[in-house]
DNA sequence: ATAGGGTTAG
């Protein structure tokens, strides 16, 4: 009885006829019906049946665990907990394993089966291999290990079952010795398709695409539609975007049809390639074939238009297929905040009934990279009262970030504090992202605390430190720092000498700004990028050697000539009290630079340092007319919890007669301690 | 005769 016409004609027959099915003859017609997705009317002939064996029961209650309905599954189970077997177990437990946010239920029947071997129930290799595949999904090795050793004791790890899911289980767990242990160790008769296809997708993750490629071609007449996408799909997640497209198109040409995965794998290979193209080729396959239901192909082709900048055409395949998709919304989220579009994403983002970490995290970057860092501390006070607190790296380091941006250090104390207690281990970005919250936040000693503390150490967050201890003009720490890495065998990149570059600038150390410059471009092959060259004129400009900075302005001609370059040269002749070269640096600046207003004024200082009234009159005519702005420099403070915002000569604030005799008083400290 | 397990996707 496996066709469904004739279970239909055979059921009708036996109704018509006034016969009764025979149990076995209802059984599989309950089966039939279940496979072909035509649950009700399984469900209906097991009702009718007069009389039902464990068969009816392991039959009707597989049909619900098919269509996820554990809770009805669960109902029949305990209705006929006198008549249970091995098989009732098995497959609820299946069914818990599956599905997410069960897995708790599963581990619990394991247990419950291991107690029940008096009664006869015993885990047998079914129910290893069920727990193997859950350890898998839960990357829980040291489970994983125990079940293994389970295995090997009661003789049920001689199966190709066993083997494969072996594979799949280490390969998931990060523990490639032992899938190969695994591997080698296994009878070639345990060995087929599946577990090939197990083996091929652990080389990959592993991320040895090669001998994942020459296990493909050994023994090719296993390859299937699996083999194939596991290698579609590992190539592309190892950076062989191009190949993975070549390998999906042979696929085809070797009889293959592409199936939902191959298409899913193909479009997150388009959406790296960003090619829109390619994206609208792959997307009239899905509106031929009616994949679209399918939720990784809605966000997939979502995720192309995003990818591409189009999101008009993101917008309308969304509003197609992917409206009611939790996937779909949470590709719309990431590809409008990707492009700072942030009012739209939290539009979407505040549809989502539920939320997880990929979105928050797309708010909080998205957010964070347009400079909105109330927004971000908003989030976040959003964020703990739902999740009640923080326990993601990649929330932590946004939130810092936020703090970093506009110098409150309050919430990343909190931050700080929360993971002390709670022995949260600190991977490396978030370390150097406590360095620069707390260095920006003017609390160097802090930022040095935690890095000192950190047990591994890379570029970034020495770049961190070393900037921290620039800006606060420790530049003996700073030069001892970059000393500490290179001795620990680490590269120091080009923003490592900006930070060293602009501590010698604080300072006006000349020699050793020369020194790194000179170290950075022939020991480390560097070539200066804008940065670099404003750090050097500056340094020139502030130690009254405007020679030298007119002799690196030279250097640069070939690369080229930048406003912000020419700007730092403009004020190193200001502070030198030089008019040579302000008409010259003039043209050239405004060339570039014209929009920006405060170009203009720069310029104008320049020619009232020197008397040059006329030309200043010129400069502010040219500047008339253009309707440029020029952005006013701004300072800011919090305290408790409040904002008091400051610009140039600004006496707004209540109290601005109080702050600025307190002024007077610290200013005049000052110039007597250096004087 | 009829029921349960392994490989690929944000």
């Amino acid at each position: 009885m496996n066709c469904l016409k004739y279970g239909f004609s055979h059921q009708t027959r036996c109704i018509k006829s006034g016969l009764t099915l025979t149990t076995v003859s209802s059984n599989q017609l309950v089966n039939l019906y279940s496979r072909n997705g035509l649950l009700q009317e399984a469900r209906k002939v097991f009702d009718e049946m007069p009389e039902r064996n464990v068969y009816s029961w392991n039959a009707v209650i597989s049909a619900y665990v098919k269509f996820n309905d554990l809770k009805e599954a669960l109902k029949l189970f305990r209705t006929v907990n006198s008549r249970r077997d091995v098989i009732t177990y098995n497959t609820l437990l299946a069914g818990f394993a599956k599905t997410d946010g069960c897995e708790s239920e599963a581990i619990e029947m394991f247990a419950e089966m291991q107690r029940k071997e008096e009664k006869g129930i015993w885990v047998d290799d079914f129910t290893l291999t069920t727990m193997l595949k859950l350890s898998a999904k839960l990357t829980n090795a040291f489970y994983g290990e125990q079940l293994h050793g389970v295995m090997v004791k009661t003789g049920n790890d001689a199966t190709k079952f066993a083997v494969s899911s072996l594979i799949h289980m280490y390969s998931k767990c990060e523990k490639f010795k032992e899938v190969c242990n695994v591997f080698n160790g296994s009878c070639v008769e345990f060995i087929d398709g599946v577990a090939k296809n197990a083996m091929i997708a652990a080389y990959c993750r592993e991320g040895d695409v090669e001998r994942a490629l020459s296990m493909f071609w050994r023994n090719p007449e296993l390859n299937n539609t699996v083999t194939w996408n596991t290698l579609i799909s590992g190539h592309a997640q190892n950076g062989f975007e191009e190949e993975a497209l070549k390998m999906a198109v042979s696929m085809e040409e070797n009889g293959l049809r592409w199936d939902e995965h191959t298409i899913a794998s193909v479009l997150n290979v388009v959406s790296s390639l960003k090619s829109l193209k390619l994206g609208k080729e792959v997307h009239c396959r899905v509106v031929k074939n009616g994949s679209y239901s399918n939720k990784f192909i809605s966000s997939g082709i979502i995720d192309v238009y995003c990818k591409c900048g189009d999101m008009k055409y993101a917008e309308s395949v969304y509003l197609l297929y992917g409206f009611s998709n939790l996937y779909s919304t949470s590709s719309m989220v990431v590809g409008y905040s990707s492009q700072g579009k942030m009012v739209e994403a939290r539009r979407l983002f505040d549809s989502l009934s539920e939320k997880n970490l990929v979105v928050w995290n797309a708010m909080f970057l998205g957010y964070l990279k347009s400079c909105q860092p109330d927004f971000v501390l908003e989030l976040a006070r959003e964020f703990i009262a739902k999740e009640s607190k923080v326990t993601d790296s990649l929330v932590m380091v946004s939130i810092l970030g936020a703090c970093s941006l506009q110098a409150s250090i309050e919430p990343g104390k909190e931050i700080h504090c929360h993971s002390l207690r709670t022995g949260f281990v600190m991977d490396k970005k978030l370390v150097t992202a406590f360095v620069d919250m707390y260095s920006k936040c003017g609390n160097v000693e802090y930022a040095a605390k935690v890095f000192d503390r950190s047990f591994e150490r890379d570029t970034v967050m020495y770049n961190a430190m070393i900037s921290g201890c620039a800006h606060h003009g420790h530049d003996q720490k700073a030069f001892q720092l970059f000393e500490n890495m290179t001795e620990v065998g680490l590269k120091p990149d080009e923003i490592t000498f900006i930070a060293l570059l602009s501590a010698c600038r604080h300072r006006g150390l000349v020699l050793e700004g020369e020194k790194y410059f000179k170290v950075m471009t022939e020991v480390y092959n560097i070539s200066p990028e804008v940065d670099h060259y404003t750090c050097m004129i500056d340094l020139y400009g502030k130690t009254n050697r405007l020679d030298k900075a007119m002799e690196l302005m030279k250097g640069i001609a070939q690369v080229e000539e930048d406003a912000v370059i020419l700007g730092a040269f403009l004020n190193a002749c200001n502070l030198n009290k030089n008019t040579e070269h302000v008409k010259e640096v003039e043209e050239k600046l405004l060339d570039i630079d014209g929009c920006n207003g405060s170009r203009y004024v720069h310029l104008a200082n320049s020619y009232a340092l020197c008397g040059k009234w006329d030309e200043m009159r010129h400069i502010r005519n040219r500047m008339r007319g253009k309707e440029l702005g020029k952005f006013y420099g701004c300072s800011w403070a919090y305290i408790d919890n409040q904002l008091h915002m400051f610009k140039s000569s600004d006496i707004s604030h209540l109290r601005s007669e109080a702050i600025y005799s307190m002024l007077h008083f610290v200013t005049k400290d000052l110039t007597e301690i250096t004087a």
